[in-house]
RNA sequence: GGAGAGGUGGGUGAGUGGCUGAAACCAACAGUUUGCUAAACUGUCGUACGGGUUAAACUGUACCGGGGGUUCGAAUCCCCCCCUCUCCGCCA
């Protein structure tokens, strides 16, 4: 959510910025400034009205107290007529308020000036690319072949069990998924990221929070009985830690990391290139999380993209990195990259991270904020990176790494795997 | 699932209708004292949204888990909800 202040203050620059995003509903913007204007102009009036009512009541009681009953009474009938207006006038500020709730939670992040304008993933600029690719031998096979032929994900057995999307992992498949989580999360410790294990269902609240909701209701599956969301990533969990919290200056940077499964129920997004591994309900993923003094937030982006693109080195795999442009970036981000990992048997480029600052778009709404040197509070910055997602790094390991003896193992993962091939 | 207890400021914890935005203590911060540290003493010490100001000062309103009600007036009385804790039951 966009601060209110930043709307009224600096309003051509945030209609400019989500200009960029190629957004519709520019008009909101407007909208929103009209609505607070009101709510400004009804708040003062009801507060003299509570101001005037307060007095009259103190008045009351005094008068009782020294007897003189006769002027409380004229008093009391007074402010019973004020009372009627009171109620009106709070039901039209809780109105206002309330819608002024809700267009700011319709309004995206503005784009940081990094940002170039458009309006599909067709205008993402590639800003980075490493590694070659790979040139695979005769009857070469894409993942979901491989999968079958070394008999280590079962798509069927899930479906049995729970549904499609809800793959089986098996004997070294299962093995090759712990190792990547093991390995990701001792390379995040590393670099000074603490390992936070956090619930996967979430709470209303934290729903709101990191802002799944209200705009992504239909892509989690919600636990009705208790009223809880199943996580869709562990962004969602980690983050909300920090909800209503004002840190001292000498908790930040936090550095967070954290594996999750991630549940998304990817309704309607089912179609031609979504086979196997490359879009699935459940997965793995591990997450970091940063929180940061708004002025250290791009350097600590630039730092997580940098990590995020080592262990992409380190396994092996030819990737880009991908500035989105406005229009494919994320409701509450303000600058985002992507990074994807050629599959080479599908030749594809298949995302595996996205690395965003969101600025203080998310900390608005979690109020999540810091004491400075001079006892100010203000708000932080929150960014998050995939770190990374599993099932596509799998795809691609399996895809790029296949020989006719069976599929090699990156050497940084071996230690972790205790075999180096699956055959 | 059953029974009970409780939710007040950073913490402990007073407060059963107006003088309570809230005692006291602790913590924190600033200062005095001191050769330094400690102790002692003095002062400051909530948040949000408004008005006001170049910025302050100043000022209005709201907030004692959340929502509603009674009353001229609610932390205090009534109703509903949520959460936490304890015991019992069940269970990994």
């Amino acid at each position: 959510m966009l601060q209110l202040q930043i709307i009224r203050e600096q309003t051509q620059a945030v209609i400019e910025g989500l200009g960029k995003r190629n957004f519709k509903e520019i008009e909101l913007v407007q909208q929103v400034i009209d609505t607070d204007r009101q709510r400004r102009e009804t708040q003062k009036s009801l507060d003299d009205l509570k101001a005037q009512s307060n007095n009259d009541a103190r008045k009351i009681g005094e008068l009782m107290k020294a007897g003189k009953a006769e002027e409380a009474g004229i008093l009391r009938s007074s402010v019973a007529n004020d009372k009627e207006k009171l109620k009106a006038m709070e039901g039209t500020l809780a109105d206002l308020e309330a819608n002024l709730q809700e267009l700011l939670y319709r309004i995206p992040n503005v784009p940081a000036s990094i940002v170039p304008a458009g309006k599909s993933a067709e205008d993402n600029v590639v800003a980075h690319q490493h590694g070659t690719i790979p040139k695979l031998h005769e009857g070469a096979l894409p993942h979901w072949e491989l999968i079958r032929k070394y008999d280590i994900i079962d798509f069927d057995l899930g479906i049995k069990i729970a549904g499609a999307g809800f793959p089986v992992y098996k004997g070294k498949g299962a093995k090759l998924q712990r190792a990547l989580i093991n390995f990701f999360l001792d390379e995040a410790e590393k670099q000074g990221y603490r390992e936070i294990q956090p619930p996967i269902v979430v709470n209303e609240a934290s729903g709101y929070g990191t802002g799944q909701l209200p705009d992504k209701e239909g892509q989690m599956y919600f636990v009705n009985a208790d009223g809880l969301y199943m996580i869709p990533t562990a962004e969602v969990p980690i983050t909300n830690l920090y909800r209503d919290v004002v840190l001292a200056e000498e908790d930040l940077p936090v550095k967070n990391v954290g594996y999750t499964p991630c549940f998304r129920r990817e309704a309607g997004s089912w179609g031609a290139h979504v086979r196997g591994l490359n879009r699935l309900h459940q997965f793995d993923k591990v997450e970091i999380v940063q929180v940061r003094k708004p002025e250290e937030s791009y350097q600590a982006l630039e730092d997580m993209c940098h990590y995020v693109q080592g262990l992409l080195e380190k396994l092996e795999l030819p990737y880009r990195k991908l500035l989105l442009c406005g229009g494919d970036m994320g409701f509450n981000s303000a600058n985002t990259y992507d990074m994807e990992v050629f599959s080479a048997a599908q030749q594809r480029w298949l995302e595996v991270s996205s690395v965003s600052n969101f600025e203080a778009f998310q900390s608005n709404r979690l109020k999540l904020r810091y004491k400075n040197k001079e006892g100010k509070t203000q708000l932080l910055h929150t960014l998050n990176g995939s770190a990374l997602a599993l099932p596509r790094i799998v795809a691609a390991i399996l895809e790029n790494n296949q020989t006719p003896e069976g599929i090699r193992i990156p050497k940084a993962l071996v230690p972790y795997t205790r075999f180096d091939l699956i055959n």
